[in-house]
DNA sequence: ACGTGGCTTTGATGTGAATCAAAGCGTGTG
DNA sequence: CACACGCTTTGATTCACATCAAAGCCACGT
């Protein structure tokens, strides 16, 4: 088990459920080809693999916290995050939904400005930020990667500003039922591991909001309720319509 | 003067205003420092002067345009532009104003994901993505100073999701004028060279709100009109508080 | 089997910002 | 100088979504 020189207690008490898991290296790991670390050869993988601190977070456990300390970065191999700012009085907005694969933690200021909680039960490789820069400067293929995925990021990034500012309730709703990950074999499902108040905050509505469109989508059987959790797509082409804002 | 393979004529044909300015390469740059350019030394800066092909645009000309060939990179040297997503029945999000020193177009997809216009007199810098990937590739300097700057950004963006998702229209206006640059000397003057409509687009409102919520300002001795294009700033605390979402 | 607590759904009402409409205001032009 | 055009301001009304409130629903533990 690998010692952490931590500034902030949380990173360094094992407190519930942030326990450090071990072994099960790079090889078999589920986003070998997703993530980053695509970017490296297998032999090069040892570097990163060595440099690694492998954690499990509960759901609702935090991950990283607004205004700590942004001693970390990580890579999220397994499970769904949610990364969220806040208003003093409590207002929340999520900024995204991480599934694996995802990088968290790429900034270049002191302080995270961002928090991230762990939706589902959720796994992640986490670094110290010296030794990925020097990782980086070892390996500009890294480097190269993580431009590249920073540089999706913010396309995405502009797409949600287009739906947080100007699509409707029910296009954001639309919206962001196409912009969750599907199982190929099962193309016309969608999980919803979050709850409806992460869905709002995520889409700049109210939870009531969120559950009514829904509700309405069902009515018009663009949709149907597996369980409040699962949602079948019945009717995808006006749902993607609504989605790109042509339905109105 | 340089010929450009350009696929679209937008790139080739040089139109009224569109004009290719030559000479005054980067050592009289005003964005030297505050820019990209702030990498390189000043004889590794050659490589890119030589790649950089320096253009002026005209106030509400095109720079470049969403789903056309994403060919070129853009550094802004001079004046203020806009990056614009749109729906399919014209409703607009303006995802950024960009100022002397930003960078554009910095994408791995095959399209423009957004349009970029001119507000101001604009002159820019134009790199064919090739040719800068290729100087990346031999200045890892310069990558790394892109990587800096795409994280930056990034924060930005999720600073601007918090706004559009859970902002006031008063939180929404107050932090917009404080995320616009100010000259030193006159550190309370704000000026607002896009249109009241490029406002309300940039914050997710309509033009009527935006000057109803200034004339709200000025009504509560916040700020002053010297001009409709120059606000100053009369009660910075107030407006600081109200940006930060502490106001209500 | 029974309660309990958290999430979701549905309903009634309220409101902030949008929409519709019409004046001001300035600047450049014939 | 006056007229016109584009931008801004202001006013009246509407509406989509928020807020407030109360049931459902279901998974969990006892």
């Amino acid at each position: 088990m690998k010692t952490q020189l931590g500034s902030s207690n949380i990173h360094t008490l094992p407190e519930a459920g942030r326990k450090e898991r071990d072994g099960s290296g790079c090889e078999a790991c589920p986003v070998r080809e997703s993530s980053m670390c695509a970017a490296l050869s297998d032999t090069r993988l040892e570097v990163l693999d060595a440099a690694a601190s492998r954690l499990s977070f509960d759901p609702d456990e935090t991950i990283l916290f607004e205004s700590d300390p942004a001693d970390f970065a990580f890579n999220l191999t397994e499970g769904v995050a949610r990364v969220s700012k806040m208003l003093p009085d409590g207002r929340r907005q999520i900024t995204g939904f991480l599934h694996p694969g995802d990088f968290l933690g790429l900034s270049y200021q002191d302080c995270y400005a961002y928090s991230a909680e762990a939706v589902t039960p959720v796994k992640v490789c986490r670094f110290r930020k010296g030794e990925l820069n020097r990782i980086m400067r070892d390996h500009p293929d890294l480097e190269h990667r993580l431009l590249s995925m920073a540089s999706n990021e913010l396309a995405l990034a502009h797409d949600r500003m287009l739906l947080l500012g100007r699509k409707s309730a029910a296009e954001k709703v639309a919206s962001f039922l196409l912009s969750l990950p599907r199982k190929e074999e099962r193309i016309d499902e969608i999980d919803l591991p979050m709850t409806r108040g992460d869905i709002a905050d995520y889409l700049g509505l109210t939870l009531e909001t969120v559950s009514r469109t829904l509700s309405g989508f069902v009515r018009q059987q663009i949709v149907r309720n597996a369980t409040p959790r699962i949602i079948v797509v019945l009717d995808m082409a006006r749902l993607s319509a609504l989605a790109a804002g042509e339905g109105r």
